[in-house]
RNA sequence: UCCUCCCUAGCUCAGUUGGUUAGAGCAUCUGACUGUUAAUCAGAGGGUCGCUGGUUCAAGUCCAGCGGGGGGAGCCA
């Protein structure tokens, strides 16, 4: 917008130290104070946590539009910056100009100056980035975005589009959501009644995406190093702090990776991850920290700081029977580990991040190699304190035949799947790969406890409004 | 989907063994105050106690059903 002043954000305005310099900034009104003779407004746009301090001096300004700007108002200020001589900020603006885009009545505006609680914000999800929380949080988001491409392109991977809609439900992920453009009311139907997907739009009857991975292998076999990292959807009756219906998944995949490697990449990404956090989105973390986990920072320190423990599932069975602990879950070698297992090794028993491979082939999903034992497969579970399982890989079955057995046994048509076979078939080649939840990503960085607070606008079970 | 807890003013909550006209803080409005920092001080307005039914002389309070939400579990990322 043409203005006579140049605008600034906030976030380089609260660095500037040129006083006396004529500005324009524009933001959201936070708060406003004072007397008859000034009124101080706390303005945010968003750049930044802080707000900066806007000073009226009411004789200078028309009675009318003071009046207008309210908490949650909207408005353009042009004015000098000067060295503050209040407490509590460096630098302020002395308004010249007031000029409101945009009202917010004060009797029926619903964010406050005071703390709201999460669970009545996500019932204003529409307007809770205006919150510090929110905003702290929303950048943070952005920054792990950012810095999963960064990190990716300087180690040499390309960013697969892996497709949202999907014809193929084989790797069994969890329920799909259909997509069709069938009539529901009265759909055609087949000699035997059935539905006829011949006549969908595809041709066939399909779904949103519940994994890029399968396609992801298909782009290793010829780039090598890829990854996609997209939303994921999961038509599952999922009604817990760490599940969403839409979220986003990060999933390389890397030919030439034994498990081994596939451990190291997991666990230098995730490092690599925390420092960008705290290297980039400090001020965000201190008001998080403060305000709703006070061991936050530590907590993403000595992430950085410590190797993560690595051990067969066989060894954690051993350590969890042996530990006397009571369980409400018994423990025993076959059976899937339960969430409070995981939660015993992580936080009670290790004290940090564990990652938990060779699991029984039978509880993981067929893609996965298989080990010569002929009982365990060579999949790697990352195991993250307060979130449980943040990734989940393995090394993935190479040979053929080994594959396609494994695929008979299971019941799985070999026809949705003769694309992947073909990999197997033409230049196979040992590779790896994992999927990280990008919200539970954020839910550890950022110390959050819902996941439905670290995504702008959550989807779950009975809940798609905004 | 299962277990469990919760639902009282715009928000956060109190409300005794069931008993007069349901309260507080913040927010809002009005007024006071020459620089505030979640400003302060004084006053005012604001309620179908989630909904429906039941027990009772009497229900915010007890019971049942329904709805919404939180936490735990499962499914997983």
């Amino acid at each position: 917008m043409k203005e006579d002043f140049t605008t600034y954000k906030v976030k380089d305005l609260l660095k500037l130290k040129d006083f006396g310099k004529e500005i324009n900034l524009k933001g959201w009104v936070r708060t406003k104070r004072g007397n008859k003779q000034v009124a101080f407004i706390a303005l945010n746009d968003g750049s930044i946590i802080h707000n900066i301090q806007i000073v009226a001096d009411l004789e200078k300004f028309d009675e009318e539009i003071m009046k207008l700007v309210t908490t949650g108002s909207c408005i353009s200020v042009n004015g000098i910056l000067v060295e503050s001589p209040g407490q509590g900020q460096p630098v302020e603006i002395q308004a010249k100009n007031i000029e409101v885009y945009g009202t917010a009545d004060a009797t029926n505006f619903p964010l406050q100056k005071k703390g709201h609680t999460l669970e009545f914000l996500r019932e204003i999800a529409h307007l809770r980035p205006r919150t510090n929380t929110f905003g702290a949080v929303l950048r943070i988001r952005h920054a792990m975005s950012f810095a999963i491409h960064k990190y990716f392109n300087d180690n040499g991977f390309y960013y697969l589009h892996a497709p949202i809609i999907t014809g193929s439900d084989a790797e069994g992920a969890g329920a799909m959501f259909q997509v069709t453009t069938l009539d529901l009311d009265k759909p055609p139907r087949t000699e035997e009644s059935a539905v006829d997907y011949s006549k969908d739009f595809f041709g066939k009857r399909t779904g949103l995406t519940v994994s890029g991975q399968l396609e992801a292998e298909l782009g290793a076999m010829a780039l090598s190093l890829v990854y996609t990292f997209g939303p994921t959807f999961r038509a599952e009756n999922s009604n817990t702090p760490r599940h969403l219906a839409e979220f986003w998944m990060i999933e390389p995949e890397m030919a030439f990776y034994d498990i081994s490697d596939n451990m190291d990449l997991a666990e230098d990404m995730l490092k690599y991850l925390v420092q960008y956090a705290i290297d980039n989105c400090y001020d965000d973390l201190e008001f998080l920290n403060k305000m709703y986990d006070t061991e936050l920072i530590d907590r993403l320190k000595f992430i950085i700081e410590n190797p993560f423990e690595r051990l067969s599932y066989t060894k954690a069975v051993d350590i969890l029977m042996a530990s006397g602990q009571k369980f409400e879950f018994p423990v025993s070698w076959g059976a899937d580990l339960q969430s409070e297992h995981e939660r015993y090794l992580v936080e009670k028993h290790f004290h940090k991040p564990v990652i938990l491979t060779d699991y029984p082939k039978e509880i993981k999903a067929f893609y996965m190699k298989q080990n010569d034992d002929g009982k365990t497969v060579r999949a790697m579970d990352v195991l993250f304190p307060k979130i449980g399982e943040i990734i989940g890989g393995s090394q993935r079955e190479e040979d053929y035949e080994k594959l396609l057995n494994r695929i008979h046994e299971l019941d799985i048509p070999e026809k949705d799947v003769w694309w992947y076979l073909d990999t197997r078939k033409y230049g196979t080649a040992p590779h790896s790969g994992f999927g990280l939840g990008f919200e539970r990503l954020i839910l550890f960085i950022t110390g959050m406890a819902n996941i439905r607070d670290v995504i702008p606008f959550p989807r779950t079970p009975q809940n798609a409004e905004f």
